[in-house]
DNA sequence: AAGAGTTTGTGAAATGATTGACAGAGTTTT
DNA sequence: AAAACTCTGTCAATCATTTCACAAACTCTT
């Protein structure tokens, strides 16, 4: 892989130092060592130094590292430090939601509108946005500038509507749908398949003695 | 590891299959090879045969698999021969989509009660389910046998609801809510944390030429 | 300003997961 | 029923990730 390649299982875990970073800036801690940071997050130190070390030294020998500033990095490695919109395909209790998601505006992430089949039979406002008819999918997109969509739609409709976005020009896909979306290369879908996380977790209970302790998923 | 140890990567591709082997099943095959079965999933055989290998040999050389055969071990490995009986916490929108999911119940998974702090505020019934008050959750753990919870609640409430509902002997979490719970070590938990895995899609959209392409994350 | 105490960054070792390769078991064809 | 073919189960090799260990850099105390 290429010199500065980042392997996903790092990348995953970003987001959760971001959450647990993020809390202690809200306790009023503004630094912090990786042990414990460590202890918080049920993670080996050594863990967080080494994945903090794949994007250059946030940390200082004797101090450990500040809070405020090791945020504002991880935020910029993960994208946040440019806007994003997003609108949502399906205006079902699902993509009302996400829609409805009140800490996405803090980290840079705009959802703009929903669509859906049938927007008469849903409330026509979720949280202050417009809930628009299908059939104006793409005059909305010739007028704005959408980074992401996010699919909360049966699966049966999910590939093709997906393709109309990517050539409305979309490139991020957040898929709740239970199929794999087939799109060119430089598309980039990030699939949430629920019940297979459910599955998981029936797993772990069957064979409790064997191991098993929570985790993350996502 | 105890010699019957499977790693959790295991785990995680086990509802994967099961989604792929049950479209199969769908289409009226039954019977596939690890060699159609990786290209139709995008991993290579040799996984799919190491992974079902774990345990014990489903196939036959010379044949494949059976579909059926297969969709019902796996089933059993997943602990979905046995029914489960769920209840939902937080009747919002992702309380009411997950209870509105059809296919939980091909699977063994029956959401049973929705409870909320203030159910006059939402529907009375979702899908013919029930929403109670929260008040009512101690009353309705003494009479129903429930094995797992549905957490979508906000965080400031799921450690002491998770709390009240491991003291009434519900033992799985399905936490949807930014917070770890912290239960004794029989409990299962399986976090879904869907903000964290939007952030994952803002960084492959923003390193998408360092070899970014899709993925699941659950 | 020196000494005692922290804590990072980092190479090396250990552990874990995936892929490759093929013998042997079974299937299909003739 | 033999020969040709298919495909699994499995061991070994490769590749990836995590943990260990410690020198060097910095902080804090006196």
């Amino acid at each position: 892989m290429s010199s500065n390649y980042i392997s996903q299982a790092v990348i995953k875990r970003l987001p959760r130092y971001m959450r647990f970073l993020s809390e202690l800036r809200a306790e009023g801690i503004d630094r912090i060592s990786s042990k414990e940071l460590s202890e918080r997050m049920q993670v080996t130190a050594s863990q967080i130094r080494q994945d903090l070390n794949h994007f250059g030294g946030f940390g200082q020998q004797g101090y450990g590292y500040n809070v405020p500033n090791l945020i504002r990095e991880i935020g910029r490695i993960l994208g946040l430090d440019q806007a994003h919109n997003l609108i949502v395909i399906g205006a079902g209790n699902l993509g009302r939601a996400l829609a409805g998601y009140s800490n996405f505006e803090s980290r840079g992430l705009y959802i703009r509108a929903l669509f859906d089949v049938a927007p008469e039979q849903t409330v026509s406002e979720v949280r202050g946005l417009k809930v628009y008819g299908m059939e104006q999918l793409p005059d909305y997109l010739k007028n704005h500038d959408i980074d992401i969509a996010v699919l909360t739609i049966p699966k049966e409709y999910a590939r093709s509507v997906a393709k109309q976005l990517y050539d409305a020009g979309v490139r991020g896909f957040w898929n709740f749908a239970h199929v794999e979306l087939e799109l060119p290369g430089d598309a980039v879908v990030e699939n949430v398949h629920l019940s297979e996380s459910l599955m998981q977790l029936t797993y772990y209970m069957k064979h409790q003695e064997d191991g098993g302790r929570a985790f993350d998923v996502l």
